[in-house]
DNA sequence: AAATCAATTAAACGTTTGTTTGAATTCTCC
DNA sequence: GGAGAATTCAAACAAACGTTTAATTGATTT
C-alpha cells in the first residue's frame, strides 16, 4: 500500500500528529478522502503503520534470543543484541531510508502519547518477560524488578540515540564525529551489556 | 506566573501539542487571551515553561560535577549521579507534583519536536562537554566519540525510565513491583556507572 | 479628581484539522 | 459487453485551534 510507506516516511520525519492526511495524500498521489476509505480514520493509519513497524521487530528479538546458549560466556552481550539488532538490521541497508527508519522507530518506543504507547506496549509484555528470564538466567543476582529496569534503560538508551545520534556532531559542537549506525550498535551493545551485569546497588 | 504552574502541569501530563491554550486558562482561571498578552504566543509559553524546568537542573548538573574529585575511585559513580540526581531531587518530595515533574522532565528531554529539542539542547553543549572531559578523565580508554555517545545513552536511559518506571507494573503483568524515585535513581547510577566505565568494544 | 498605564474580558477572526457525502470513475466477473 | 462492486474524486462539513480586536476594569500617578 502506497499510502503506508508515504505515511511512514512522513511520521518519521514530523511526527504523527504534525503529519496532516492532506499532506500524505498529496504525497502518495491519492486523494484525501483515501485514508478515511482505506483505513477508516487517521488514527487506525497510525495503527497500521506502527503495527507494521513494530510487530516484526519483536518477532525477530524473541527469535534471536531463543537461538542463545544462556550456559556459554558473552550470553549477556548476545541478548542486548538480540534486542537490538533486530532494530539496527532493519536499518542497514546504507540509503537514507535507514534515518527514516530509525526515527520513525525511534518515535514508536519514546513517544508519549498513549495512543501510540498503548499499541507499542500491547506487544511488549512478552518481550519483555522473556528477556528478563534470560538476563535472569545469565545473571543470577539481580532481581525481577531490577531486571524489568535494566531492559527499560536499555530501551531507552537505544531509543534515545536513534533518534539523536546524527545530531551528535552539532551538539558536541564539532568534537564529535558522526558515527554509522553500526558503530552506533557496537557502542550500544558494549555499554548496555556492560550495565546489565552489574551488581547489585545494595551490595556495593 | 499561576499560568506557567499550571500550563507545566498539563504538559506534563498531556504533552506540549495537545493541550489548547483554552483548557490552560480555564484551570488557570484566566481569560483565554492572557497568555497571548503575557507571554506573547503559545509557543513562547512553552519556551518559558521549558526553559524554567532545564535550566536550574544543568546549572546544578554542573555544580555537582565541579565537586567532585575525578582521582578517586568511585569517581565514575559520582559522574552520573551529578547527570542524574539534579532530575531525581527536584522531584524527590514525595507528593503526586513528582510524578508530573518527572514527566514534564522526561517530555523534554525525549521530545521529538524541533522546537522543544532546539530549547533542550541550547543549554547541552557546555554540559556535555564537561561531562565528557569528566567521563574520560575518570576512563582514559574511553575515545571522545565513545564518551559522547554514552551521555547520549544515559541521557536516554534516564528518561525513558522516568517516564515509563509507574507502568513497569503493568507492563511486566504484576511481575515487578513499582519502584519509588529512589529506588529508580539508584538502579539508573548503577546500570550507567557500569556502562560508562565499560570497555572499548574494538578491544573485546 | 482626572489622567495614564496595565490588565482583563467577551467576542470574533481566519486557518487548519479529520471526516463525511454523493457523484463520477475504474475495475471485476459473469 | 454490461451489471455490480470497488475505488476515486471534488466539495463541503463541523469542530478546534491560536490569535487578534476593542471595550472594560483596576490601579497608579499627576
Amino acid at each position: 500500500m502506497r499510502l503506508l510507506d508515504v505515511s511512514a516516511r512522513l511520521f518519521a520525519e514530523s511526527g504523527f500528529d504534525s503529519v496532516s492526511l492532506r499532506l500524505i495524500t498529496e504525497n502518495a498521489e491519492a486523494n484525501l478522502a483515501a485514508v478515511n476509505y482505506h483505513f477508516g480514520s487517521k488514527e487506525e493509519l497510525i495503527t497500521a503503520v506502527v503495527e507494521k513497524l513494530v510487530g516484526p521487530v519483536n518477532q525477530r528479538r524473541l527469535a534471536l534470543l531463543r537461538k542463545i546458549n544462556l550456559d556459554i560466556s558473552g550470553a549477556c552481550e548476545s541478548i542486548v543484541e538480540a534486542f537490538i539488532d533486530p532494530v539496527i538490521q532493519a536499518a542497514s541497508r546504507g540509503d537514507e531510508e535507514d534515518q527514516r527508519y530509525c526515527k520513525l522507530m525511534s518515535r514508536c518506543i519514546a513517544s508519549r502519547d498513549e495512543r501510540v504507547t498503548s499499541l507499542v506496549l500491547r506487544q511488549f509484555p512478552e518481550v519483555l518477560a522473556k528477556f528478563v528470564d534470560a538476563l535472569r538466567s545469565v545473571c543470577p543476582w539481580i532481581s525481577s524488578d531490577e531486571a524489568h529496569m535494566r531492559i527499560m534503560f536499555m530501551a531507552g538508551a537505544m531509543a534515545h540515540s536513534l533518534f539523536h545520534h546524527d545530531k551528535l556532531v552539532i551538539i558536541s559542537e564539532g568534537r564529535c564525529e558522526i558515527a554509522s549506525l553500526d558503530g552506533l550498535r557496537d557502542e550500544l551493545v558494549q555499554f548496555i551489556s556492560a550495565g546489565m551485569s552489574a551488581g547489585t546497588s545494595k551490595s556495593v
